[in-house]
DNA sequence: GCCGTTTTCGGCCCGACTGTTTTCAGTCG
């Protein structure tokens, strides 16, 4: 529902750009942002304290509150409905495309009655688009282009996808020796969980020799807004890349404003405003500068994101060196690609001190599920490596574990007896996806109740940019975490990252502790750790939060049984 | 349309670059 309004109000408010309605696009573009990151159900939150509820949010006042209220119980929005009729454009899928906003998109459909990408791209390819007033041939070439972009690269990037190259290419540009200083800026830095472009900032004294080697990277297919300190290219992968080059008395304060986000730095801005002076993006020289001139702490690039960081005392978050073992790791016995000891060299090589062995168990058979008797077998080899080490002196402790199977009914695939005799035990859902929330809830809630499960795997099911979380309600999940002392798992695959950051900071508030897991099925998959550390960050995170960053005594002895 | 340790009225983030114009609006980040 918050998803489905927010779309709207940010349609509203190009509607309203289109026009040269003033301040109305910004006030809805903020209420659609707020809707956005809301972590509660704005229904709910409607049904449980009315309009009140509703006008408390921060950007939401009696006229938009009235406007949600309308379509809760109508389904539709009048005004909303009257500014499309008028102007009956997919807004969806011609704003997306580069160089085109309200009030090109508004021409175009009043000239040509272009309402669709179909239709934009048959009107350039017929060469109607040059003699518009305001357009001309770069314009109609760019909107082909922009086109054919849009075709190949449905949306944003995932974080995992584009970073272990974007590292690459950062070597080389550090390698420079005309670059003083490099660092990653944007949505990058701020590692979300997916990226629009990569952004590079640099220090040197010669951009022109910088820019130029920039836009001569290998993979680069296409170059533009080159100017003097500034470029984007286009790489063959899909995504572009912008790079920024400033004097070193201007790092400080480039490199806050090119992190961003967009609101945080809206937010800053407000800020130097209210203090009598104005924040850009030059003149500082040390990023900590910038906030302590608008009277802040420093604050980590995770948070940046108007959630709160800017008004709030800020937590010490979690370190990416904090953690101490890694408790969700398949092993050859369910078909990973490595034998329990390689996994144990690997993870102490890491600085590990501990690393739990979690395979699949009997119910996924295509997973290579393991039933009670090879799982009490694999546990005998645990104990041999364990024995082993200890006689090597070495600290270093396997742990033996499983990710069971939450079945329909909230029982788990595995006797309890068995469960038992685990050092600890993964629960998730892996089948029946498609249950009421209702029936999701009470199934998962059931698990959690069984005195031999310690940790709920991925807990919302989501595959980002794929598949949806299963309709489970969070908020009663975390209670009944918090009631029965289950640790929720924060699963750092690039491709879940679930839980997701909102949930995350919702988990911390309610006292629910978390697992920072890999889930990897070879040693490479270790290394996603990463990954899910800085998800913890985005949700304010910090190391009495996460149990796996505890030495092994403190976290075993919190753990169930 | 929202918001308020100067305000219930009068403010609302900032600069670079493009492509079109011929001094600037639109777009982007």
């Amino acid at each position: 529902m918050n998803e489905e309004l927010a779309k709207i109000f940010y349609e509203i408010a190009i509607y309203f750009e289109m026009d040269d309605v003033p301040f109305k696009p910004q006030a809805y573009e903020k209420a659609a942002v707020v809707l956005e990151t809301l972590s509660e159900d704005v229904e709910k939150i409607y049904k449980k304290e009315g309009i009140k509820g509703l006008e408390k949010l921060p950007g939401i006042g009696k006229n938009i509150a009235e406007k949600i209220i309308e379509y809760l119980k109508t389904r539709k929005i009048k005004e909303y409905e009257k500014l499309k009729k008028k102007i009956p454009v997919k807004l969806g899928e011609l704003m997306p495309v580069e160089g085109l906003g309200p009030k090109k998109i508004k021409i175009l459909y009043k000239k040509l009655k272009i309402k669709n990408l179909k239709d934009l791209e048959r009107a350039a390819l017929a060469h109607k688009i040059v003699p518009l007033f305001g357009f001309g041939e770069k314009t109609e070439k760019n909107i082909l282009e922009g086109i054919k972009f849009l075709k190949r690269n449905k949306g944003r990037f995932l974080l995992g996808d584009i970073l272990p190259s974007v590292r690459v290419i950062y070597e080389k540009l550090k390698n420079l020796k005309e670059v003083k200083k490099i660092s990653l800026a944007g949505s990058l830095r701020r590692m979300k969980e997916t990226i629009g472009d990569v952004d590079f900032l640099v220090v040197s004294d010669k951009p022109k020799i910088v820019m130029d080697f920039f836009v001569s990277l290998a993979g680069v297919v296409k170059v533009w807004g080159k100017g003097a300190t500034k470029a984007s290219v286009r790489m063959k992968a899909g995504y572009d890349m912008d790079i920024r080059v400033v004097p070193e008395k201007s790092y400080g304060s480039a490199l806050q404003y090119f992190t961003g986000s967009k609101e945080h730095n809206i937010a800053t801005r407000k800020i130097a405003i209210d203090k009598g002076f104005k924040l850009n993006e030059y003149g500082i020289k040390k990023e900590e500068d910038v906030y302590k001139a608008l009277g802040l702490p420093y604050i980590e690039p995770e948070l940046r994101e108007n959630t709160g960081e800017l008004n709030n005392k800020l937590p010490k978050l979690i370190g990416y060196d904090d953690i101490l073992g890694d408790l969700h790791v398949h092993c050859d016995w369910d078909g990973g690609s490595n034998s329990i000891e390689e996994i144990a060299e690997a993870a102490g090589k890491m600085g590990y001190q501990y690393v739990g062995i979690a395979d699949h168990t009997k119910f996924l058979r295509i997973e290579h599920g393991l039933d009670e008797k090879q799982l009490l077998q694999r546990n005998k080899e645990i104990d041999r490596i364990n024995l082993k080490f200890k006689i090597k002196n070495l600290k270093f402790r396997v742990l033996a574990g499983c990710e069971a199977n939450i079945l329909g009914d909230g029982t788990i695939d595995i006797e309890d007896k068995v469960l038992a005799q685990m050092d600890f035990v993964i629960a998730g859902v892996h089948s029946q996806m498609k249950m009421s929330r209702g029936e999701m809830t009470e199934r998962i809630i059931k698990a959690m109740r069984n005195p031999n499960v310690d940790i709920i795997a991925h807990p919302t099911g989501r595959i980002i940019n794929r598949r949806d979380e299963y309709l489970v309600d969070v908020n009663q999940v975390l209670r009944a975490a918090k009631e029965t002392g289950t640790i929720l798992e924060i699963n750092a695959s690039p491709y879940r990252l679930d839980l997701k950051d909102t949930y995350i900071k919702k988990a911390k508030e309610a006292g629910v502790k978390m697992v920072i897991n890999t889930d990897a099925h070879n040693l490479e998959q270790l290394s996603l750790m990463e990954y899910g550390i800085s998800q913890a960050r985005r949700g304010w995170a910090e190391k009495c939060d996460i149990i796996n960053a505890w030495p092994l005594e403190k976290f075993l002895s919190f753990l169930k049984i």
